[in-house]
DNA sequence: TCATGTGAAGGAATTCACAGCC
DNA sequence: GGCTGTGAATTCCTTCACATGA
């Protein structure tokens, strides 16, 4: 009877898996579908019906017994839960094809996801200007195209070197890392000296959630990993998943029952 | 004392480690490291060493008691593992900007993946032609740079209704899905009728593995869902991460103990 | 009667401790 | 002695069955 049921954390792939039927909500509401089920979004989600109420069940308690869930009610909660009602400000570090195909990608820009700056140490990309598209309004869903609202924000790369007086001038939540594997340690350091606690990487490699030690005994750093404390680095790397497509084309029968997929990159 | 140990199948998760594994190898080699362990291996790829032990033993016994693993050998024996000493013949769908920025990148020509073709449906980029980087040689981990080897292979888009007839003439064996979302599922469609039997899906979406019924009450299609059997699709979808990224940022507690990450996108 | 929400059962993956072998 | 390889224990996630409530 108690009102409280944050009773344990969930399953990281729960979280990845609301995000899936957070994406199918909204493809119903746009197709104009009032309620739906837990049948009918675990069809869509190709999960069980058991896991999408197991899942909701982590962060709360939105459909109505013996009906359903209504679709706007359970997207707008679930926008909630994810943190996806507050806008968050976002650079680029990487401004390559891979940089600006991000900056250009149409579903980013959808939930508050804005771009406020481009940075990268070539030369010949710093000065160049980009058109980003912005976010869509806060308080509506909605109806027309997702993917056309808003309207473009015209950004200039910068050097990196000036991501720390940037981010003293204009609030930075998030960084996504799109340069080269080798020099994403140090683009992530130059992130975290910034004081941007969440970090996106691209690149196929693992940061460490610490300052080199190169870097301390050359410069006098007080407190060691303490910038580093409190940030989050989550890992999209598309090379792993070629190669494990390539494994489980090679070896089908490798394929393990439980959670066939869902969940990102990186590790405990 | 049997030579058998191919004894279950192995987590999902594992595999994504295997990978994982395999890189900081490739690094150790290059920086001239000879021998490892299992300690050594757990620290850069951010897991315990027991977790890297039991790894490597869903796959055979690789090391050496009481002194470790020698660098190329694992190297070579993980290679092999995942698939990697083969060649995988690639096509791109969708050469927009994510589908460009995925032709030029310069991790996937290592390990011989080789792209063959590159196809869209919009006029434009239609006998548009791409410089893309050929896979380096077969046989030598090369000390030298990974990334320079090889040379450019010339590629013109071509139109997606000739997906069908150029996989006659040229073996495929993997497609790279890069069109928006809504054109996801038909462009899968279309691999799979000719043929091709993986997927690495970098649109926002969940490919249904069946033929649509609105094609089949339309067309003739004799055997449905055959056409289906034994292709693999695998996820790669970046506003996850994103968005993973900013619920576990608003609910830094939310993070569950084990496989704080590590596994792909999708569902079983 | 319907479909959700949830404690309990079951199964999988990770962690551990130690046996086995240089 | 040192580090791997592996059965056993533990922890976590998923599946199930049914109580709950519209």
């Amino acid at each position: 009877m108690s009102s409280l049921h944050t009773l344990s954390a969930p399953p990281t792939a729960a979280v990845s898996r609301l995000v899936t039927y957070l994406r199918i909500l909204e493809e119903l509401e746009r197709e104009g579908t009032l309620t739906t089920s837990s049948g009918a979004l675990a069809e869509r989600a190709q999960v069980s019906a058991f896991q999408v109420r197991k899942d909701l069940a982590y962060f709360g308690r939105f459909g109505t017994r013996g009906l359903g869930y209504t679709v706007t009610l359970l997207r707008r909660e679930l926008t909630r839960v994810l943190g996806l009602n507050r806008s968050w400000n976002v650079v680029i570090v990487g401004m390559g094809r891979l940089g600006q195909a991000i900056a250009h990608y149409p579903g980013a820009s959808e939930y508050l996801f804005g771009y406020v700056g481009l940075f990268d140490v070539r030369p010949e990309l710093i000065g160049q200007v980009i058109d980003t598209p912005t976010g869509r309004e806060a308080s509506r869903p909605s109806q027309t195209d997702l993917h056309q609202t808003g309207e473009a924000r015209r950004l200039t790369i910068q050097h990196v070197s000036e991501l720390r007086t940037f981010t003293q001038a204009q609030p930075v939540d998030m960084g996504f890392l799109a340069v080269p594997p080798e020099h994403a340690q140090s683009a992530a350091q130059s992130l975290v000296e910034a004081g941007v606690k969440g970090i996106l990487n691209f690149a196929p490699t693992l940061i460490q959630p610490r300052t080199p030690e190169s870097a301390v005994q050359a410069g006098g750093l007080q407190e060691i990993g303490d910038e580093w404390r409190d940030v989050m680095v989550e890992n999209v790397d598309f090379l792993v998943g070629m190669k494990r497509l390539a494994f489980y084309m090679l070896s089908p029968q490798m394929l393990s029952s439980q959670s066939k997929d869902h969940d990102p990159e990186g590790h405990p």
